[in-house]
DNA sequence: TGCATTAATATGCGCTGCATATCAAGGAAC
DNA sequence: GTTCCTTGATATGCAGCGCATATTAATGCA
């Protein structure tokens, strides 16, 4: 008779809740007065999981209930599934929210000495329920893994104002671009130079694909001067840049954050703006593709005075 | 307004088995099609869900169906769910039918050796789903602990054909008691002896508690007699009796079996069996109470060539 | 011997989950 | 650009089922 309950065999949860709820005061009064129904639909239901399962769970008597050994070997499990039910909406709201879930943050080097850490450990403290992965990549590679989706958003430097076509961003930082030059080199000797003094001297700079509207701003700079950058040598990492200019390979554009790495035998120096030239500067964002994981907003409402994009 | 699902909130399994279906195929009407229904109400019940749940599992567009994110962590958790829902009904036979669940057995030191062990190992073999508990302990321990449920079988010494009140048992094995007698004793140069050589000889033997109707059986032989055992030594487990034996003590009845423990300075001699009096003997049973456990049946089928009783 | 308690049975109703019928929008082929 | 096919959404009606109300039967207690 209980032979046909191979298609189904999938036992609702409102059955289990009635199972747990006569197992848990072992009467049916009670126990149906606690599920917010009346007895006798109580005792059909139980009576109903009985058939299904073709096992008796509850030996009853015309007065008292106790559960029979294999009712009470179920409860344990019934009590798991449950729970695992209940905890389901909970989980889908807090993925919903951003509480729980993934996000895959790159980073350039750069932010990844002094803003990145306090921020992530902020982040990780308000939301332990995300997995949170950063990787180190330059601008190029955070672009085309934010196209295919294989990161949610990263930071990256760019030329001031320049967006990425098709993404989102939140501006992080807006700083000038200084000089780092030898501590040997004649101009070093100087505090104030001008734009015209620094274009003729040879460059370590980073290739274009690392950050290409920064680099493009930088070469448009010598040729507003008539002039082309003489790009001695490339390097990736500002730190490798830096070290290089320390070397006496040439002198570098960098942000005015990297001053913060004090390397003996390499100066910074500002750049005078004058009226045709203003200060060349740099911008960092924050970059995202549209739509976006929710746990990137929470993500970003941990953000230190930063400035809206 | 979906604030008001805190009644509830519990979705059924029906629910997250078609949420299932239509994140495996991406498709609603292949979906409906596995769950032998048709599209539109599977439609309908997925949009019931997010409306539950107040996140939208799908984009869908006209022409195709995708995961969202929070969907898509959803989908692990559900098949965890389901599967556990699903091996529920499983789990209650195997109960039902003592494929799993626990079965407790006590028994007398006289049957661990070499009965049990082989039992057990086979019943093992064939039942790796039920928990097997064995605790070694007298008649009289295991008959209160079957009346209080603490046991639900117990291997016991006893008189023949007596069985405890209330208890069904299986007989295992039936035997004749012989004497064991020190080896410097005058009666161990004979091969055979009466019954009336025997019974004036000071007596090793267990409190009566540890099985009484094998002590009554034994302390009837010596009324019949006209005499009463001179019992100059008490001891619990078969081995100390022999063991006290040996030491010169006195002599001691003992089931045929114990022969097998062959100790320096013991010798063991059957009974001469006459017309007033048949050969003493005794009886290994499988006792249980009623109604007893369904892993129990299981064991019982494992029995080596037992009686039944 | 009543009386209270409690599980089981009988019966009817309303909700909901499903099927059938249909629509609308988006791609693909020509 | 037009046509046709695919596919998800909508509309509507029905049937089964889960629940409530009413009642019964059996058990323990005073």
């Amino acid at each position: 008779m209980a032979t046909s309950s191979s298609p189904s065999s999938l036992i609702e949860l409102r059955l289990w809740r009635q199972f747990l709820a006569v197992a848990d005061a072992l009467h049916f009064g009670r126990a149906a007065q606690q599920l917010h129904m009346t007895q006798p639909p109580l005792t059909q239901a139980i009576a109903h999981l009985e058939v299904l399962l073709d096992v008796r769970l509850f030996d009853r008597t015309k007065r008292s209930v106790q559960l029979t050994a294999v009712g009470a070997a179920l409860v344990p499990e019934v009590r798991v599934l449950l729970g695992q039910a209940l905890a389901l909406p909970r989980l889908a709201r807090a993925h919903a929210d951003g509480q729980a879930g993934r996000l895959r943050l790159a980073f350039v080097s750069t932010v990844g000495f002094d803003l990145l850490p306090r921020w992530v450990r902020a982040f990780r403290e308000h939301h332990p329920g995300v997995l949170l992965e950063l990787i180190e990549a330059t601008g190029d590679v955070q672009q085309s893994a934010l196209e295919r989706g294989d990161i949610d958003a990263g930071f990256m430097l760019h030329a001031p104002g320049v967006v990425p076509a098709g993404l989102q961003r939140l501006l992080i930082a807006s700083e000038a671009l200084v000089v780092a030059l030898p501590e040997q080199h004649p101009l070093a000797r100087q505090e104030r130079m001008t734009l015209a003094q620094v274009l003729t001297e040879p460059l370590v700079m980073f290739p274009r694909r690392i950050a290409p509207s920064l680099h493009d701003a930088i070469v448009a700079l010598y040729h507003a001067a008539g002039r082309s950058p003489k790009v001695v040598q490339e390097a990736i990492q500002m730190q490798t840049i830096v070290n290089l200019v320390s070397a006496g390979l040439g002198l570098a554009w960098v942000p005015d954050s990297v001053r913060q790495f004090q390397r003996p035998g390499v100066v910074y120096r500002a750049i005078a703006a004058d009226k045709r030239h203003p200060t060349p500067a740099c911008e960092t964002s924050l970059v995202w593709a549209t739509p976006h994981v929710a746990t990137l907003d929470r993500f970003l409402t941990f953000a230190p005075g930063a400035v809206a994009g």
